[in-house]
DNA sequence: AGCCGATCTGAGCGGAACTTGAGGATCACG
DNA sequence: CGTGATCCTCAAGTTCCGCTCAGATCGGCT
């Protein structure tokens, strides 16, 4: 059973390798998300039954890895992390993870979630190769439109003009960036941005919207999914139509 | 989308109703393991999506209520209890519970753990197993015969041309091309697209399908199957040949 | 306390989405 | 070929939902 470990601490990865080797895995071994995006496409050997994602410190381009995976690939995605918080947490599974376990964790039960994730079955490793990547998205503080999100200053510039945001519009802003193009619920905007399990009664929602939109002053890029929730509209004109490129699997 | 939650306190049962209600799903209660088997026999209804197995105290059978559970049934099951220590998660994951959540819990991550199981949805160990090659593709992009549709960012292309869909005709979409060739009946598209089991009074679920034909443009794509319900047709011309009608729906 | 910005609530508006009803087309079956 | 049931289309209603504005409430700061 072929296993897909991300993991950029050397010493962690080699004792798991150990462990789940010893425990009938086939382990690889990949460092970086960018590694395991690349091992993750479909090459004739047998597919990757579950996804093993611990990205120690850098959480933020965790969730991308795994946004991405999730993009291509319906595999199964454990996320194991430091980031204990209900936020993350639920930020995490919303994001097409599977599981999400929490350092320090017990082995037998990694092991345990492993098995109850695996014997699931991927669905068959999805769509052919196509939509490697469908929509480009920066790290760092990303940048899309002219827009540029700093989350550690929680500082946004749209052209170089800085634009002040409060709390909620930030967060708001942040969120829905944080996958251009995905459509984000309502319910699942209110347990990301609100103290989770908090149903938004009145026009909280729509107003902080509004006050977003005029803020940024860029028209179209928020948009609402009626009856749904918000998305945010990526630069590439025509996300959507994701070009299965017939002919060339045009990896950049 | 049906759930069902086992739960031998009125209390929590009455609340956990009231939210997961608010959050979509249509959810039956069962007071004891023996009701909850009872309730998981096929009888013809749309299945659960999920199973919430949240036994307080006489955890013992909840344990065996799980076992059996999975003896019969693929329905994925969320375990929640009070019992935190690793044995018992390791013991329950073991028996085939999909998640294991103890309590006190958040009520957002619970629900997100919820969508993360239902997401992949039942290898259906039901009875109507039989096509072979009509795997249910529950995640990533689906894509055939020129239709992609994008769940995460809803959004559908025909031949690389964007389509607009409203809610409906969007879900309805995404609904029949779960598994392409497969009959939906009318009450199980109105239980899964419309919340709430409401028999739709009129014309409704004909004009919603109707004009998902004309934008898709795509002529002899949505069948409809007299009597019965709709269905895609899978781009493979014809799987016909596995047409001995085994178990066919017999209709007298 | 008093100020001020941030957040929340409620009412009204406009438009998109949904529903309904009637008439015509089509199909299954005798 | 006739008949009833079922489905499709079209053109109204009707409901729902997001947007905006204005005022109320909350919370931090001096």
């Amino acid at each position: 059973m072929r296993l897909l470990l991300v993991e950029d601490d050397e010493r962690v990865a080699a004792a798991l390798v150990a462990v789940l080797g010893r425990h009938g895995f086939q382990v690889r071994h990949a460092r970086s998300g960018h590694e395991a995006l690349d091992a993750l496409v479909p090459d004739g050997n047998e597919p990757y039954r579950v996804v093993l994602l611990d990205l120690g410190l850098p959480d933020r381009d965790g969730f991308e890895v795994c946004s991405r995976i999730r993009a291509g690939s319906g595999v199964p995605v454990i996320m194991v992390t430091a980031r204990a918080d209900v936020r993350s947490r639920i930020h995490g599974l919303n994001l097409g993870a599977d599981d999400y376990v929490t350092k320090p964790y017990d082995m037998g039960e990694l092991l345990a979630r492993i098995h109850a994730v695996a014997r699931r079955g991927a669905a068959p490793a999805a769509v052919a190769v196509s939509a490697p990547d469908t929509v480009p998205q920066q790290r760092g503080p990303l940048e899309s439109r002219g827009i540029r999100i700093d989350r550690e200053r929680r500082r946004v510039s749209v052209d170089g003009r800085d634009v002040p945001l409060t709390r909620k519009e930030f967060d708001l802003l942040a969120l829905l960036a944080q996958s251009p193009g995905v459509v984000y619920r309502r319910e699942q905007i209110f347990s990301e941005v609100w103290r989770s399990g908090w149903e938004g009664n009145g026009r909280t929602l729509e107003v902080h919207i509004g006050s977003l939109r005029n803020k940024l002053a860029l028209p179209g890029l928020v948009e609402a999914v009626r009856g749904v929730g918000y998305r945010l509209i990526p630069d590439c004109p025509t996300p959507a139509a994701a070009e299965p490129a017939p002919s060339a699997p045009a990896e950049h």
